[in-house]
DNA sequence: CCCTGATTCGC
DNA sequence: GCGAATCAGG
């Protein structure tokens, strides 16, 4: 592949949005993230932040470089109430994909105050949470294992490797992500993945 | 271990 | 100019 300006366009677009390198370099596909990183320097575009304007050494690199900065701070959120953690009734779609929050997006703000306290917006994305449903037992039971060694991660934290379900409420401190190793391909890890997608087959009900 | 960007240097 | 290898860090 090369660098058309299209590709080169679509770099500084996720660069400056705060993607990281590996994240524009599969979106581009066809180049690493060192293609990707080297290419960023050559453009002179380095220098993501607004801030920090080279305090007192190497004002060097990137000296030609413009760099228009229009950071896309977005609003935590506006509106402060969030109505209920609500069980939301399980997502058992026969075909699968209960599209997780945004959880793949770049926070552009953290939820976390300096005073230690993580304050999660859990905005409208409610996460599946599934109500004791038709899960088989054992994979409920699995969960509940699975939760006490869970790495409890923050919504940065995770990764495309790193099991997303949630847990708690997102409205208090002990909100958290699992952050196991996820199943091959799956945003979750094996035993969330178990209540996660339900095989159509548990799904039918007492017959029509 | 997973990830991040930065640099170097042969091509 | 390009990007793998490497470095330095979280």
């Amino acid at each position: 592949m090369s660098w058309t300006d299209e590709r080169v366009e679509l770099l500084k677009k996720m660069w400056s949005e705060g993607q990281s390198a590996s994240q524009i370099a599969k979106e581009l596909g066809g180049v690493t993230r060192n293609a990707v990183i080297g290419k960023v320097h050559r453009l002179g575009l380095s220098n993501r932040a607004g801030a920090a304007p080279a305090p007192a050494a190497a004002p060097a690199a990137a000296a030609a470089a413009p760099v228009k900065e229009a950071k896309p701070v977005k609003e935590p959120r506006p509106e402060p109430e969030i109505a209920e953690p609500v069980a939301p009734a399980a997502a058992a779609e026969p075909e699968p994909e209960p599209a997780i929050p945004a959880a793949e997006e770049r926070p552009a703000a953290a939820p976390v105050s300096r005073t230690g306290k993580t304050i999660v917006p859990a905005g409208q994305p409610l996460p599946p949470q599934p109500s004791a449903n038709e899960i088989s037992p054992e994979a409920l039971a699995k969960v509940s294992e699975v939760e006490k060694k869970a790495k409890k991660l923050t919504l940065m934290e995770l990764t495309e490797r790193t099991c997303k379900w949630p847990v708690g409420d997102p409205a208090t401190p002990d909100f958290w992500f699992c952050g196991l190793p996820v199943q091959q391909g799956k945003p979750y890890c094996e035993a969330h993945v178990g209540v996660a997608f339900q095989p159509m087959s548990s799904r039918r009900d007492r017959r029509r």
